[in-house]
DNA sequence: CTCGGATATTTAGAGCTTGAATGTTTCTAG
DNA sequence: CTAGAAACATTCAAGCTCTAAATATCCGAG
């Protein structure tokens, strides 16, 4: 008796295989949009989330990693003169990021590239409503 | 004239936030249990896949990454004694990957540990079975 | 058989991410 | 007001992953 182990089971790894593929493919994406502007997948993930000044904090709640890892991305931006760190003007212990004239242009061209050929082109907009939906759940209840 | 980029863009980016919002769960899930284990997030997924004898590539397929980073994660499960490299029966470029008596037994309590309280245990089997149709969609469709 | 193109693995180097420890500054309970 | 707790940012060490290149082996065309 070698009872495959539990069939639900099974499809749930199946289904977390199928998410992982799919957030592979998005951040193949992305990778592939920044390294046309010279970008790696990191910086261009903070140049898209930068909508206006915010905090270190800020901007590393936005790109979902760790503050020190903004640190480390936005020094990067920095060197190559896209991104200003100003003081805050009311919190001295936070920096207040600032696009130059320079990084918002290419932060122009890169939302057009990203909007391009989207990864989940492959769903009607109804089925992406849906996915949407399931996602959500998931997320929530868990 | 400032037309709000394109609704449908937008809500795009959204649901790939959401795909990787997800696939960070499952990725947390693991680490978790793994660390429960003495192993790292990376070692438990290659453990979890080592359902029998193979080479380092094919290990590498079924944990989506490179050989080279396969060699990286067996080195360690290597020391740990999880793992042994053995010259491969019919080729002599290949090694093949047999699992010790610990790290068998290890597996068997990984997969227990990962098999419970998973993270998409908030959807019913239906839903999980449509989430299954639209993420097969969206991966082949692209 | 032998040469040349493919394949399996490893190594070296670099970038990304995290977690702990640190220095500053802010907030708050008393 | 003031001490202690909390928050912001950074630095450092360690681990994961990738690419490119090196080595060894296989396989097929001639």
């Amino acid at each position: 008796m070698t009872t495959p182990p539990e069939p639900q089971t099974s499809a749930e790894r199946q289904l977390c295989g199928l998410v992982n593929g799919l957030a592979q493919q998005i951040a193949e994406h992305v990778r592939e949009r920044a390294a046309a502007l010279g970008l790696t997948a990191a910086q261009a993930t903070a140049l898209r989330e930068m909508t206006g000044p915010m905090t270190m904090r800020e901007l590393a709640e936005r790109m979902s990693c760790e503050p020190s890892n903004a640190t480390f991305v936005v020094d990067k931006l920095e060197k190559q003169g896209l991104v200003e760190r100003c003081p805050h003007p009311t919190d001295r212990r936070a920096k207040q990021l600032l696009l130059t004239a320079e990084g918002a242009a290419l932060r122009d061209r890169l939302l057009g590239l990203l909007a391009q050929d989207s990864p989940l082109a492959g769903l009607s907009p109804q089925q992406q409503s849906t996915l949407q939906g399931l996602l959500e759940q998931a997320i929530t209840r868990s």
